[in-house]
DNA sequence: GCGGGTCGTTGCGCTGCATCAACATCGGAG
DNA sequence: CTCCGATGTTGATGCAGCGCAACGACCCGC
């Protein structure tokens, strides 16, 4: 097997400021795993045995009601740890990791994670600057969820998705992950007949334009006036 | 000024695994304050500077819409850490902290935060313990709102504060800190006359007993009933 | 090429809940 | 004692958006 290049790590935050040493050292404890489109890397419940580092795809995090009902709590890009319950003293993974495209990610063993928060300097405080993004992330959505209407989520969440994965194609802005009208509706607590009607609306408009599970964002300001940016 | 007793501390999770002499050093680098009911605490945006443990009180957490609106994100109850940004790296409080009745705080400056995490074994662990616990609980107000019915959230509110706060008295769990319709409306994304309604249902079907700012639980299991839990 | 599964669209009726409105009650300030 | 603001109740009305239903388009494997 080939060994891993130490420039993946580099840049990415947790590790920013290690020596090449030290990243090598971390690269050498890892394993690489492929994913193929819509499995499950952990699933809700599971005791947490290992963490990981997306290094390509996009990994949707996923809680499933007693009802059945499934919504959307986050999308993982490129570059970033996922499945890291063990940061948090947590022993059971608290959702579902599914895979939108196909994978590859890092993983380590569970055991590893104190070692690194030990014995790596910056480590922890990196990762838990994420955390406390992630949190605040959250803390939107909740505010979101509670006061605005649905358009408003709507207009929200794909506007997110386009500043997390969105990249640049000639007349607009492309989500940069296969999205469904139900990933969306997941997403937004709403139903995705309603999500239907909403970008049929705005495809009229000229706001978006979309094909099968792909989104393009025409004109990202009159969506941002849509979601409700008092400003 | 009194010493503040070591007993204060023993028993509280981020201090737990603390020796007699290292709780004396950390009390005494603290300032304890008073807050009268109604009073911010902190306000959201302002820059991080210190961080609190509630001794006595309640406090809400709560976030404002550019719309006016607010919502309730958290309640903390005596022996919890709070404003505690600087360790998830944030530089401004991402809400605002305001008492529910009359408060009784520790108070360190912020600097001190990398201090105890270095110094105090056992410190981070179990103070990352306690952000799980709250991511947690914030994924499942987002699953909530996204799928349960406005009456199923009002009950789950309503059983939460009774989980946190609750104390027994003859006929049934009495919440533990003065609470407003609009309050409950506040935490579950609806409005005051909703809430009112539903109490009012709910007394008629003498599930709970409410005065002014105050309600009690008289059956707490037809209320988890009600709250949607399919089981 | 055919068939079945996934994905998307659109129309229509119904209802949960917000909104508007009016009023009762309580507690504190002066 | 009186007044006023905060709190709580209840009715009437309207509509956003969900549920249901039917259908079209696309993609895959056989």
């Amino acid at each position: 097997m080939k060994k891993l290049d130490e420039s993946l790590l580099t840049d990415l935050p947790p590790f920013r400021r290690l020596t090449r040493p030290e990243i090598r050292e971390i690269l050498d404890a890892a394993a690489p795993l492929r994913f193929d489109a819509g499995m499950a890397v952990f699933s809700e419940g599971e005791p947490v045995a290992r963490f990981f580092l997306l290094l390509d795809g996009h990994i949707r995090v996923i809680r499933t009601t007693p009802g059945g009902e499934q919504i959307i709590a986050l999308h993982i890009t490129p570059g970033q740890l996922f499945g890291i319950g063990a940061a948090l003293g947590r022993t059971h993974y608290p959702a579902t990791a599914m895979t939108a495209d196909d994978c590859l990610a890092l993983v380590w063993p569970n055991r590893l994670w104190p070692v690194f928060v030990e014995r790596y300097e910056g480590f922890a405080t990196e990762t838990y600057k994420v955390v406390g993004e992630r949190v605040g992330e959250m803390n939107n959505r909740i505010v979101e969820l509670a006061t605005q209407q649905v358009e408003q989520r709507v207009a929200c969440a794909i506007l997110r998705l386009v500043t997390q994965t969105g990249r640049k194609v000639e007349g607009g802005i492309e989500i940069g992950l296969p999205i469904t009208r139900q990933n969306i509706s997941d997403m937004t607590g709403t139903t995705l007949h309603t999500v239907s009607r909403l970008l049929s609306g705005w495809e009229r408009d000229g706001i978006v334009q979309s094909e099968r599970r792909k989104i393009t964002v025409t004109a990202p300001h009159r969506l941002v006036m849509l979601s409700g940016a008092t400003a």
